[in-house]
RNA sequence: GGGCCGUUAGCUCAGUUGGCAGAGCAGCGGACUUUUAAUCCGCGGGUCCAGGGUUCGAUUCCCUGACGGCCCA
């Protein structure tokens, strides 16, 4: 028999023995008074003589974690998750159902002890038990109580011996809970409705995203998971819901990373009569207002820098970002011959959209030269902007550590947002980062249906031509529109990299209780 | 998908330049009436991630795979 099999097996028998003498192990029932944290909240302050002053006995619950044997006086600890409570508990002092019941506790059994306060001489607040009856047998150990569990892949897999062991996993969620508080609460406040719409769509729209697929049976139906809620958040701003916003999960089906769960949580929230300037001044006070609230000053500590949410956050054109951070020439980011030319001198791979590797543009150095080479050769419309936009992320985003705006994106990649006035290539839409992540992704939403049937239709094509990740035509989305969309300010805010950035994790999996993980190979820890 | 790293007792970790596998906590038995990582004495506990190869001998070296982490795509 193994080590933990013997344990097993060692609890197993305390429960049966416990069984024979008629203790239930798992009862239905449980009367206290107050868990230790009440405990603490309420006599933390007293002192000894206070204590004693108390009239009835108090009856606590929680976990035991602790037990030290001392002789004829043992002392143990009380865990609820929140907080621990000392019992002592003197043999002579017991009554005998508990004294017997004692010999059969094992570490982690869930218990409700009988007392009254005391303190010792130490100081601390503890339990005097006469009683104590079971509540849950726990037929495994647990994870050491000093160390704690430190194996990643356990604590991801386990997540509730990470909890129990590690009482700043707890911290985690405690603050990613106050995050949602505060952002629904502003949100409110400043009178939007929270809605829930569909994750499972006939068509996945939103975001450029392969999506998951699933069936629906008496339907017969190919559903997909939503990558993203906004195409039907702005169905609503049709139907006069002119503020609204949503927090739950979309869905993509890609890569895992430190920044990428399969699963995560957004917010996104639409606003009629705004615009894209708008929310970004929207933006900037609610995070620094929120961010304040739960730190208790508006700057976040990330990888060891200080960032400042307390000044103004500087808003750069995604060209200008490119000139600024990455020191490219600005004249070099007008034409897809020079981009190109740029790809080729860092070795950047080009991305997937420009997909006709033989076109000369490709070669032909400059701008100038193509021009004097090719004056009638024209060059796919979408190249210019993926271009830009993976020399963006190839070369900035990740320098944008302290919060920037990002704005003017392509409109290539923009399929749903208003152009630029005055320069047709370019979008009404910023994006936010900190921390060199991308926090949250706005635009003016186009409300033109025709232009944004031509939109999807030019999303078609790049699809056809085998871009995967262009976005689906969705003609109901487009009928939608044809009854009039106000102008609107939209924005998708990422609700588990604010966690990161509010509890200094470098990994999403850290603010997710439960991450996407393979199912665990046979062998039982 | 690629590169690097990891996987040893229930937990946290050592270790074996290829020769019977170790500690602390936890467990089991004992001592101890204010301890709190209690202490003291004693005892048990291992598919060294899995499979294959090399070898007299593999947990250790090699190959393949599983799972995880980090970086890259």
């Amino acid at each position: 028999m193994s080590e933990l099999e013997t344990q097993i097996a060692n609890r197993r028998e305390k429960r049966r023995r416990l069984v024979e003498r008629g203790v239930d192990p798992y009862p239905p029932r449980c009367d206290y008074d107050l868990e230790p944290a009440d405990v603490h909240a309420r006599y933390g302050e007293r002192d000894a003589e206070e204590l004693a002053g108390l009239a009835d006995p108090l009856r606590v619950p929680g976990r035991l974690t602790g037990l030290r044997r001392h002789g004829k006086t043992w002392f143990g600890d009380l865990r609820d998750g929140r907080a621990k409570l000392q019992l002592m508990m003197r043999r002579d002092e017991l009554e005998p159902a508990a004294r017997e019941l004692l010999e059969e506790l094992d570490l982690g059994d869930y218990v409700v002890a009988r007392g009254r306060l005391i303190r010792t001489r130490t100081g601390e607040l503890t339990l005097q038990v006469t009683a104590i009856d079971l509540l849950a047998k726990a037929l495994r150990p647990l994870p050491d109580k000093w160390h704690g569990l430190a194996d990643v892949e356990l604590r991801y897999r386990y997540r509730y011996l990470d909890l129990l062991a590690n009482p700043d996993a707890r911290r985690i969620f405690e603050t990613r809970a106050g995050l949602l508080r505060a952002l629904r609460s502003y949100l409110d406040r400043h009178g939007f409705l929270e809605v829930e719409t569909p994750m499972m769509q006939p068509l996945a729209g939103g975001a450029t995203a392969r999506p998951f697929v699933t069936h629906h049976n008496t339907l017969d139906l190919d559903l997909y998971l939503r990558v993203a809620p906004e195409l039907y958040l702005k169905r609503l701003l049709v139907g006069g819901v002119h503020r609204v916003y949503e927090i739950n999960r979309s869905f993509r089906n890609e890569g895992i990373s430190t920044q990428h769960n399969p699963e995560f949580t957004m917010l996104e929230f639409y606003w009629a009569y705004s615009d894209y300037r708008k929310l970004m001044t929207f933006t900037e006070n609610m995070l620094r207002e929120i961010v304040d609230q739960l730190t208790g000053e508006p700057t976040l500590e990330w990888n060891g820098e200080r960032l400042e949410l307390g000044i103004d956050w500087p808003r750069h054109t995604m060209r200008e970002s490119l000139t600024r951070f990455a020191g490219i020439d600005a004249a070099r980011l007008e034409h897809v011959a020079d981009l190109a030319a740029i790809f080729a001198g860092l070795d950047l791979p080009l991305p997937k959209a420009v997909d006709d590797l033989q076109h000369p543009v490709l070669r032909a150095g400059s701008a100038a030269a193509y021009e004097r080479d090719h004056p009638d050769l024209e060059i796919p419309a979408d190249w210019y902007g993926h271009l830009l936009m993976s020399l963006f992320e190839e070369r900035v985003e990740e320098l944008l550590v302290q919060p920037t705006f990002i704005t003017e994106y392509p409109v290539a990649i923009s399929p749903l947002a208003k152009l630029t006035p005055g320069d047709e290539r370019f979008t009404e839409r910023f994006e936010l980062y900190m921390g060199g992540m991308e926090i949250a992704n706005a635009f003016s939403e186009l409300n033109d249906p025709d232009a944004q049937a031509d939109r999807f239709s030019r999303q078609l094509a790049a699809r056809e031509r085998g871009d995967d990740e262009a976005h689906r035509f969705d003609h109901d989305y487009v009928r939608a529109m044809q009854y009039g969309m106000p102008p609107s300010g939209g924005e998708g805010i990422g609700v588990d990299r604010l966690a990161m950035l509010l509890t200094g994790c470098s990994s999403i999996r850290d603010v997710i209780l439960f991450p996407l993980l393979r199912p665990a190979a046979e062998k039982d820890g």
